[in-house]
RNA sequence: GGGUCGGUGCCCGAGUGGCCAAAGGGAACGGACUGUAACUCCGCUGGCUUAGCCUUCGCAGGUUCAAAUCCUGCCCGGCCCA
């Protein structure tokens, strides 16, 4: 089977790397012929998010060089919590939470991966980590492994010198990684671990692992954290909120907009990041995105790919859809079909029609539908004209009498500009 | 272990008995401008049944008409000494 020679520049050239082992050795294992590749996930949470998702990525670019990746889902590692890049001390999962965390990312692990004719292989390292005796796990593991050299790494020392201290188990998680490589190099042949930056001390704990135990020369690659020009993590939209991939924990229309409200200096990256455009398209849009900056190209190209991606082209058709008529115009000719679809993608609350009857004060309706937080927020939001029902400011007096709504049920309320909200009276 | 300084709202930080829901800055939020941008300017930021009441200044008690502010104990951190 013959390999894409490329995929390396490629990746450099996508600003997809950040450290290797030795880049030659590395650069003539993977023009050689098919390698296995392999990237963990940890089931922190029942979705994964915009972080996991550039892994992810990277992973397919493998795959679709010729490699074999393996995407890993950690089962056990999950259980114990990895201290890179967290300040403090992490709740350990119980086995529920982490089946119904594992039950939510592993149908997006394969979403991204192709499995057809065991082209990849989806593994989960409790298979070889739960059933491993302390005492065979300490003179198999931890007898080739100096404290010395766990004390070097950066995710320990930081959290040593920092106020929050770091427990034994945590401190023990690079082991059990390191372990998932050795067992990888061993069973599946695996030869390269990718991961974002902050895995590179664990990963070449892996690697070190990997040689003496097993005498074999593996591998390893990280790229730079998704990151904010401004140095915060990436992967939070402009509200805060986590970008995740699943339709459950956010909309496809506030993703897709999470994208669309991406910053002009981020795009080209994001595009390379988060897209299969080759560089050339890039480029291209790049060019005609700085043409007419207001346009947003480049964001809209940025959303319709990553949407596309993560849901599907129909999400992204509806996403225009929904943006349109919510960014282009007045809201008040749209008609039932598209309320019927907004619904589905924007914050929708149903008020009972009878609270009508008793002309709903407009205060507690703007707390029950999410608008803001308290009646204190919701009086100071009307006072500064920051709120409007059907495209009109509104103030405290307003009421949702019947001529508030939009083919007789239907209420659209924005809290500024990119804030909406949908109230529907049934 | 001893000494010492400190722990205040989302963050930083002022406040050392009443005028304190607590200065100032950052951040967020709203408004003007704009490109669903940046910059800039303005406003605003505990909750409530709002002339008042409730919760909040590390935790638990205490003194006082009144405590973020004083006292006691505890927990946590910085620095110095051992």
């Amino acid at each position: 089977m013959s390999v894409d020679p490329g995929l390396l520049d490629d990746l450099v050239a996508r600003g997809l790397v950040q450290d290797t082992t030795d880049r030659g050795l590395l650069a003539e294992r993977l023009s050689s012929g098919p390698i296995t590749v392999y990237l963990g996930v940890d089931p922190t949470a029942d979705s994964l998010h915009v972080g996991n998702l550039v892994g992810l990525l990277t992973l397919r670019r493998f795959q679709m060089a010729g490699h074999r990746p393996i995407p890993l889902a950690g089962g056990a590692t999950g259980m114990i919590g990895d201290p890179s890049g967290k300040s403090v001390e992490r709740n350990l999962l119980d086995d529920d939470a982490l089946a119904h965390n594992l039950a939510g990312i592993v149908p997006q692990l394969k979403k991204f991966i192709d499995f057809d004719d065991g082209a990849a292989k989806l593994l989960d390292n409790r298979a070889w980590t739960v059933g491993v005796p302390f005492i065979a796990f300490l003179r198999d593991v931890g007898k080739h492994v100096t404290v010395n050299q766990m004390v070097a790494k950066e995710s320990v020392k930081s959290r040593m010198s920092g106020t929050e201290g770091l427990s034994y188990t945590e401190f023990s998680y690079m082991l059990l990684q390191a372990f998932d490589y050795w067992w990888l190099a061993e069973n599946e042949g695996c030869e390269l671990q990718i991961g974002g930056s902050d895995q590179w001390g664990n990963i070449s704990l892996g690697i070190d692992l990997v040689r003496r135990r097993a005498g074999k020369k593996v591998h390893g690659l990280t790229w730079p954290l998704l990151v904010k020009k401004d140095g915060t993590k990436y992967g939070k939209t402009a509200e805060g909120d986590t970008i995740w991939l699943s339709a459950e924990h956010m909309s496809t229309y506030r993703f897709y907009q999470s994208w669309i409200q991406a910053e002009d200096d981020e795009v080209r990256k994001l595009l390379c990041w988060l897209t299969f455009l080759s560089l050339e398209e890039i480029d291209d849009i790049m060019a005609e995105h700085l043409q007419a900056p207001h346009k947003r190209v480049g964001q809209r190209r940025l959303a319709a790919e990553v949407t596309t991606l993560v849901h599907d082209a129909e999400a992204t058709r509806t996403a225009e859809a929904a943006s349109a008529v919510i960014f282009g115009g007045s809201v008040a000719n749209l008609d039932e079909a598209t309320f019927e679809l907004l619904r589905e993608e924007l914050p929708t609350t149903v008020v009972p029609r009878s609270q009508l009857a008793v002309r709903q004060n407009l205060v507690p309706a703007l707390v029950a539908a999410g608008v803001a937080k308290s009646n204190g927020e919701a009086m100071r939001l009307l006072k500064q004209r920051g709120v409007s029902v059907n495209d009109q400011k509104v103030d405290e007096e307003f009421n949702f009498g019947s001529s508030a709504l939009l083919h007789e049920r239907y209420s659209v309320v924005r809290r500024g500009k990119k804030s909406i909200f949908l109230l529907v009276f049934e």
